[in-house]
RNA sequence: GCGCCCAUAGCUCAACUGGACAGAGCGCCGGACUACGAAUCCGUAGGUUGGGGGUUCGACUCCCUCUGGGCGCGCCA
């Protein structure tokens, strides 16, 4: 729809260049205006345009709405043209052409709905990534919600995507995770062991220990932790990842690639980085230590990669790291983090420019808390451990699909309020149920219409001329508006891809649905009348088409029943 | 002390990357099932976008400042 009247306008803009005499014309934005008494669709060129031709932008439009209809205006396309406002172009739509567009929609379906912005570019979405030291909890969740259907969105925008989880499994952390469960285990024995000061206190340790007990018996029961802390740390980790990697599964979020942050040190890569960046120049001594220059790239001080003691440091490894992901090809890195982390995205960048990637080619998405209630009543801690409440639990209780949702109605920057209990109610409250049961109420439309031996919407409309033609009933107010909003999907979807905005897909899911319910509750869809009931079986596939594909995007299912 | 993020209807949040009269849901009140699923729909009310200044045809959006919240500022990971 956009690239038709980008078309029209394109034409009337090189007529009256004719006159302007520009180098270059800027680019044109076809907007869905806020207001449906406004137009169909708007053009804000000659808004833009009034800098360059120091004109007002009222004047601007006239020129080119004389353009457009000296061209022909577009005979099958557009209704009407008028100028509103400072400049907007206002186009109303012939309901041919809407109809059409249906049709098209109907026959070509989620292919329709999705753009080539991508064109097979590489992009690294980075996300998750929690240690490997305890379970998951929701904030984890809402990055992997989040980060799940990004990488759905941009693949199906063409881009050759790749999910990776960072493991960080070299560090201090696993040691002492290693640390607690050994002190459990040597517990669990029965001896009298003290545990480490700022040790893991979770059940989980327990169970670690547990598990190590049932597999090696009383092995290590006269050792210190100094001369099997390697096996220890090793076995825990790994049982913690494979934990994450059990939530992450069954919470619908497959990694294509996990990365060992251990595994870079092993294969020399940190070293190799840092070499890189000390032919750069860009490495340096100072105190004792090795210095990255980061200042060089805009960040606040520069930062120290080797320590006095010889030590790698934390960000070293994420030096290597990120190295590896530009030599691994990636055009694009997109980095998920926690909204405490917004500190680190100076340095970050300043690895991948020093390494060559563009600026702009860096994205970092910021995950804000998620504040989980019940009944109203804040639960930010709970069992003794004084642990966050794990992912696993929520989804236990509430379900995947509503725990994904949820976690997708807002930008991701912003705070969100998760009640528990609001979100198993089956109500009105529940955003996640009103567009499923959207879906699922069209379903049970089709089953009915089944019942009754209504002519099956199953025929594809391009193998069927009669349907093709029955679409030109579809005249309702109503009706046409569910038409234009089915074809403004593929321009929440461009910009939900553009501007890394899953959220954006959610609420459009809900306006749609919100369309469709009003509809079903003014008209009927099976009625007497046969070429009509084809016709809203026509226009209720065709919502369902891009219902389910909006909740593909988010992860998120479309049940047939509810 | 320095830096980043947030502040929008009573509540929870949107606003298409600077566009038109700032929109939804919830909540309140009142209505709609002997017809395709009432997990739904229909109808009102609700605002100086935290305050002030600036940039321009045009600002919730960009700049400055103040207020009030959150988070970062280790040779920790």
């Amino acid at each position: 729809m956009k690239q038709e009247l980008s078309e029209i306008i394109q034409k009337a803009l090189k007529v009256c260049n004719a006159q302007w005499g520009l180098d270059t014309l800027p680019d044109i934005d076809i907007e869905i205006p806020k207001n449906e008494s406004m137009g169909d669709m708007a053009a804000t060129i000659a808004m833009g345009l009034t800098k360059i031709l120091k004109r007002p932008p009222r004047k601007i439009a006239e020129e080119i709405v004389e353009g457009i209809k000296g061209g022909g205006g577009g005979p099958d396309v557009l209704d009407t043209i008028e100028i509103a406002g400072p400049g907007f172009i206002n186009f109303r739509l012939k309901k041919e052409f809407l109809h059409a567009k249906l049709a098209q929609l109907l026959t070509e379906e989620h292919s329709s709905l999705r753009t080539d912005i991508g064109r097979g570019h590489k992009v690294q979405v980075e996300f998750v990534s929690a240690n490997p030291t305890g379970p998951l909890h929701v904030g984890h969740g809402r990055g992997a919600a989040v980060g799940n259907a990004l990488c759905n969105i941009l693949k199906a925008a063409g881009y050759d995507v790749q999910k990776e989880f960072y493991i960080n499994d070299a560090g201090l952390q696993v040691k002492l995770l290693g640390e607690s469960v050994f002190a459990r285990y040597l517990q669990l024995l029965g001896n009298d062991a003290p545990f480490p000061e700022d040790g893991y206190r979770g059940d989980y340790v327990e169970s670690i220990a547990e598990e190590i007990i049932k597999r090696s018996g009383n092995e290590y029961q006269n050792r210190s932790f100094e001369e099997c802390w390697d096996f220890f740390t090793n076995y825990a980790y790994k049982m913690m990842l494979a934990d994450i990697a059990k939530d992450l599964k069954d919470f619908g979020v497959i990694f294509d690639r996990w990365q060992s942050e251990k595994e870079l040190h092993e294969k020399g890569k940190v070293q190799s980085a840092l070499t890189a960046l000390q032919e750069k120049g860009l490495l340096y001594e100072k105190d004792g230590a090795k210095w990255f220059h980061s200042t060089e790239f805009g960040d606040d001080k520069d930062r120290v990669v080797v320590k006095k003691d010889g030590e790698y440091t934390y960000f070293a490894s994420d030096i290597a790291y990120h190295k590896d992901k530009l030599d691994r090809g990636f055009d694009t890195v997109i980095n998920i983090w926690g909204a405490d982390h917004h500190g680190y995205i100076p340095r970050i960048r300043s690895v991948l420019e020093a390494f060559g990637l563009p600026k702009e080619k860096f994205k970092v998405i910021l995950i804000q808390m998620v504040a989980l209630l019940r009944h109203g009543e804040p639960v930010q801690m709970s069992k003794r451990s004084g642990e966050f409440v794990t992912l696993r639990e929520v989804v236990d209780e509430v379900g995947a699909d509503i725990t994904k949702f949820i976690f997708l109605t807002r930008r991701a920057d912003s705070q969100l309020e998760f009640d528990i209990e609001v979100a198993k109610e089956q109500s009105a409250e529940n955003p996640v149920f009103y567009v499923q049961y959207a879906f699922a109420r069209i379903s049970s439309i089709f089953r009915q219409a089944e019942e009754r031996g209504v002519s099956s919407q199953r025929s594809a409309v391009s193998e069927d001329v009669g349907a093709r033609r029955c679409l030109a009933l579809l005249t309702e107010t109503e009706e046409i508006t569910i038409i234009k909003k089915l074809l403004h999907y593929p321009m929440v979807f461009e910009g939900a891809a553009l501007s890394c905005e899953p959220h954006r897909i959610t609420y459009y899911l809900q306006e749609l649905a919100g369309l469709f319910h009003s509809y079903y509750n003014k008209h009927r869809v099976i009625s007497d009348n046969e070429a009509l009931t084809n016709a809203r079986l026509y226009l209720c596939k065709a919502v369902q088409i891009v219902l389910k594909e909006g909740l593909t995007m988010l992860g998120v299912s479309a049940p047939e029943r509810m």
